[in-house]
DNA sequence: TGGGCGGTAGAAACCGGTGTCATTTAAGAG
DNA sequence: CTCTTAAATGACACCGGTTTCTACCGCCCA
């Protein structure tokens, strides 16, 4: 931006530096670098006793503004990208920062802007495969930006919950948040947040309101996509192993894929519905109950990865072939599915592209289109077709 | 500490508020509570026009120093846990702190410390199980602490390594470090956050110098365990699947395996050991070589988990049954371990027990026995026996 | 009664930035 | 070549804590 648009007929409020709508609002400064050399270029002039870098201490705005021949507030704005610079004073004190490698300090600067350059990882659940990958699309997002990752585990029965949650946002002034599921799904806390008025992004199966961030996964569709898949193989008794029922992810999974069928003509009578807790063990026990009945059914699906797995060794101890005589499909695509023998068939979650959409939603600049705000990003699980699946026999 | 011992002859330096050798150094203020009520009890007096608390702000020292009827400088000393306040007095500021719901502003505390309460975690390829789980423990040791845990994922073979988390630790006036391997192993990043002040513990697989701080998980004696159970079942032949030589943990798995066979007459031929990238992939490659070879080995160490599900998959593609024809032994015990059928028989790294250690010793008081010098604290890692292990035919 | 003296408290400066508002500078109009 | 006006810059207070330094208090001792 070379110069402020000249027309502005006396804009409402205060005339400080702001530009436009609200505020400046740059997010921490893109400078960087450490070059040495090169000395600066005009006059000996006005209030500093101008001399270089004083040695074993990190350079200050004050030195910038010193060595620049002008008040820390210039150099303030020029960090800050303010259209209020002449170019040619932007270029001088660009060119100081530069040989000087100055970078502001984010504490400071927090205080002064009462909001800090951190932005909180919330989750419930630490054993979840997923946690450490939408952490790590979060840190892509955030890479080079000047914000800074501060992950919150907590739990979400305990009394302390909302409160433990809400004192962290508001201690720490974080600039915004991300909430994974199962906390995600949490109405109080996202109204507990609204009140610290602190912008958060949730990450979760459907979309739960109309007034937050969100990125939704449409578990339903991705269910209803594993439905048909094997109903196009053939399979026409098929057991389902659910989620725990206070997950909304649970009920998504389950009411997409025994939707499907049904609209499939494949009708799925209720002893082929079990209730599992999202956990290796639990995937054992509900796949000892289904492969117990007669007609025995010749394809599970699991709703998570972990149970699926569970379903292999139920299998194995029954003697039973994946997928000679058993297809099996898990849900999430975790690392472990394409470990195990056979590989997993499985919905891919994109999970790393949600935290990578989230964490980029809570940086991007005040007026841009991503920050705006009721906006449900909806990202699309797909399946991975791997060894475990075929038609029957 | 209730009252300072009183013998101090007229210690060195300056006559601040320092009790006994460096610091104050408390912490974050254990200060919480949100309670409400009760008014505060002595007479109305000095400076400030004391009223009650002004909404729709949070609570400031000053706001504490008002309603206590004191200067912010002790509110500070209490907050502080300074010994130069008289009980009286603390106690009538601790019982406003209460009444209020105060928590200092880490941000102006950090600025004035020059010093955050954040800890940094520091780890390169973040595909790595373990990261998860020392953050884990990590989180775990901080939790109450008023500390915060940032994520910082580098690349070590980038030309900004270095440079790189030194600029993050630099910038955030991180209070520490925890350094993963296998960026723990480097000494150029440990020099380089020396040179910064900034304390760092490292994990690792072996003590690499007797400067830094460590947690080392002896992996050389857990390997010799692995080794002579497997030798106590009777196998003779027997494969090993080595990590990469640039890793130190692989370095010492090889040489603690190896050497233990050896010393109980179990001779390991050349051909028997092969090296891997510690991935799956890489797993599957090393163990079709290893069993492609005549006598077939009867067990397969593999250096870690990733690599023995690689070894399950080859054995199903040859066709050899797990543990009936070939015994599996794995490192690390990731969650995949015990998911995979049969059971994976693997070495258990303690490595969330590591991440705890190494937080708490960063938080630790700056007396205390803890917190000295170069300590290294040692974990040991244990045999976890499952189902891929019988004696051989 | 006066003089240390150590424990306690407070005033003011400071940490490194930003907000507000006044003031200077430059550009365009008459 | 002034006058007007907007753009550009600077002075100063402030964010919420801590440090430095000084002042005070009460007590012991001479």
């Amino acid at each position: 931006m070379p110069k402020a648009k000249s027309a502005s007929p006396a804009k409402g409020g205060a005339r400080g530096d702001v530009p436009s709508g609200k505020r400046g609002e740059a997010g921490p400064g893109a400078v960087r670098s450490d070059a040495r050399g090169a000395s600066a270029g005009t006059a000996p002039h006005p209030h500093h006793a101008s001399m270089e870098m004083p040695e074993g201490r990190r350079a200050t705005i004050n030195d910038i503004a010193r060595l620049a021949n002008v008040s820390k507030k210039t150099v303030s704005r020029v960090i800050n990208q303010s259209p209020f610079v002449r170019d040619e004073t932007r270029a001088k004190i660009d060119a100081v920062i530069q040989r000087i490698g100055y970078a502001p300090d984010p504490q400071a600067r927090g205080l002064a802007f009462r909001r800090s350059f951190l932005i909180g990882l919330v989750y419930d659940n630490p054993n979840a495969a997923y946690i450490v990958h939408s952490q790590d699309g979060a840190l892509d997002a955030l890479r080079g930006s000047g914000f800074e990752l501060v992950v919150h585990p907590c739990d979400r029965f305990s009394e302390d919950f909302v409160p433990g949650v809400r004192r962290f946002v508001e201690r720490q002034k974080l600039h915004g948040v991300i909430l994974l599921p199962p906390v995600s799904e949490d109405q109080a806390l996202a109204r507990a947040l609204e009140e610290v008025d602190c912008q958060c992004v949730r990450l979760a199966s459907v979309r739960i309101d109309n007034t937050s961030k969100m990125i939704v996964s449409n578990d339903r569709e991705a269910t209803a996509e594993a439905a048909n898949y094997l109903e196009a193989l053939g399979h026409r008794r098929i057991g389902f192993i659910a989620g725990p029922q206070q997950n909304r992810s649970a009920h998504e999974r389950q009411s997409g894929f025994i939707g499907a069928l049904e609209r499939r003509g494949v009708s799925v009578p209720p002893e082929m519905i079990v209730e599992g807790a999202y956990t290796f063990e639990s995937g054992v026990a509900c796949a000892e109950a289904l492969l117990a009945q007669r007609p025995r059914p010749t394809a599970i699906f699991a709703s998570n990865d972990e149970m699926a797995a569970g379903v292999y060794k139920a299998a194995y101890r029954m003697h039973i072939a994946i997928p000679d005589e058993l297809s099996v499909i898990g849900f999430d695509d975790t690392p472990m599915a394409s470990r195990l023998t056979p590989a997993l068939t499985t919905m891919r979650l994109p999970i790393r592209e949600m935290g990578r959409l989230a964490a980029a939603m809570l940086i991007a600049p005040k007026g841009s289109e991503q920050s705006e705000g009721s906006t449900a990003v909806r990202v699309a699980p797909h399946l991975v077709v791997r060894e475990s699946t075929q038609p029957p026999k």
